[in-house]
RNA sequence: GGCUUCAUAGCUCAGUUGGUAGAGCAGAGGACUGAAAAUCCUCGUGUCAGUGGUUCGAUUCCACUUGAAGCCA
């Protein structure tokens, strides 16, 4: 039986990724699952660049703006939730459009990655990370190395974050990070992915980061900080986004406006230059040439349907 | 106009008791399986402002020129 098709727009932040995909899904009858960590979350619309109502142009859009900043989010998340949108987009007969640019969120898809139901222990989290505090990072990073001596070889002594996954893994499942990443894959993937990415002349995109950095100010991005920091209580992920954490740090006085913005603006543009690294590992992706016509571009993915 | 100080990597600055130089930031490349807009790794040759002089050898000392800052008129 053949695989239903699926399309992925990928490409760094501020590359005409929504322009493109709203194009698409109205040439093909499609509708847009969003691939974006922090897109997901309520309330942050101004600094996350989501797609306005008037931008959507009646496209269906999934899996924005429907996670409290306040809860946990993790890809494992993101791949069951996308999974029932694409599934319930191909009941409908039309074609799902997934486009963002988190790769990791990209890779749980159109890899297949299984992840195993099991929460975040919270406390766990919290006593790794005394023990961090107190007898320091490699204390941790030997326990790992014992545990899984695999997977540790292609982690720094100085990477907390997947020092402590090492860990967690084997606290809350008893098996290695090895051993369930092998368990991960074991699944065939589900639909026949195509993978799309917008290239763009380096300096050309980051000109439009810095400039969609100051749109996003004018259009009063402080003031959604401010009124986020208002309504909700804590934050374990949601305020990790660019331009919401320098803003909390503007406000607490930390930094003058202009540094403020100058760093949001560096920072995204970093952040482009990180997902263009991820991107390019995936040999299957076909890059767009993305200041060619959006309908030629589109011209190129309708040909690679058939 | 006179005096003083400064002129070194894209930026801010170290430094060489004379043997052609190195940090931070920026930037570039890379990694990435439950926080991922996160986290982490690697990468430093540049007419040492210009021209002359002293010297085996000058970015370093001297003179002049240019530019910047400060002080005095």
């Amino acid at each position: 039986m053949q695989k239903n098709k699926v399309i992925v727009i990928c490409g760094p932040t501020a590359s005409g990724k929504t322009a493109l995909s709203i194009e698409l899904a109205k040439k093909i009858d499609g509708e847009i699952v969003s691939c974006d960590s922090m897109q997901i979350y309520k309330d942050m619309d101004i600094g996350t660049a989501k797609p306005t109502l008037e931008e959507m142009q009646g496209i269906k859009h999934y899996l924005i703006g429907y996670v409290s900043p306040e809860e946990r989010y993790s890809v494992a998340d993101y791949k069951k939730d996308a999974k029932t949108a694409i599934k319930e987009i191909i009941e409908k007969g039309k074609v799902p459009i997934v486009v963002g640019g988190t790769g990791l969120y990209i890779d749980s898809l159109i890899y297949e990655i299984e992840y195993q139901d099991i929460k975040l222990d919270e406390e766990y989290r919290r006593e790794l990370e005394k023990i961090v505090k107190e007898k320091g990072l490699e204390t941790l990073y030997e326990r790992a190395k014992e545990i899984d001596p695999k997977a540790i070889e292609k982690i720094s002594p100085n990477d907390q974050k997947r020092i402590l996954r090492i860990l967690e893994i084997y606290h809350a499942t008893g098996k290695t990070k090895t051993q369930q990443e092998i368990e991960s894959r074991k699944k065939e993937v589900e639909y026949d992915y195509k993978v799309y990415a917008l290239q763009w002349d380096r300096q050309k995109l980051y000109d439009r980061i810095n400039k969609r950095v100051d749109i996003m100010i004018e259009q009063g991005l402080i003031g959604e900080v401010r009124q986020i920091l208002n309504k909700y209580e804590k934050f374990p992920t949601a305020m990790q986004g660019l331009g919401y954490k320098e803003v909390v740090d503007y406000l607490d006085g930390k930094y003058t406006k202009e540094e403020m913005i100058e760093k949001i603006k560096m920072e995204t543009r970093r952040y482009a230059k990180r997902q263009l690294t991820w991107f390019r590992k995936n040999k299957q992706t076909i890059w767009l040439n993305a200041e060619d016509d959006i309908q030629n571009n589109i011209k190129i993915i309708l040909e690679g349907m058939n």
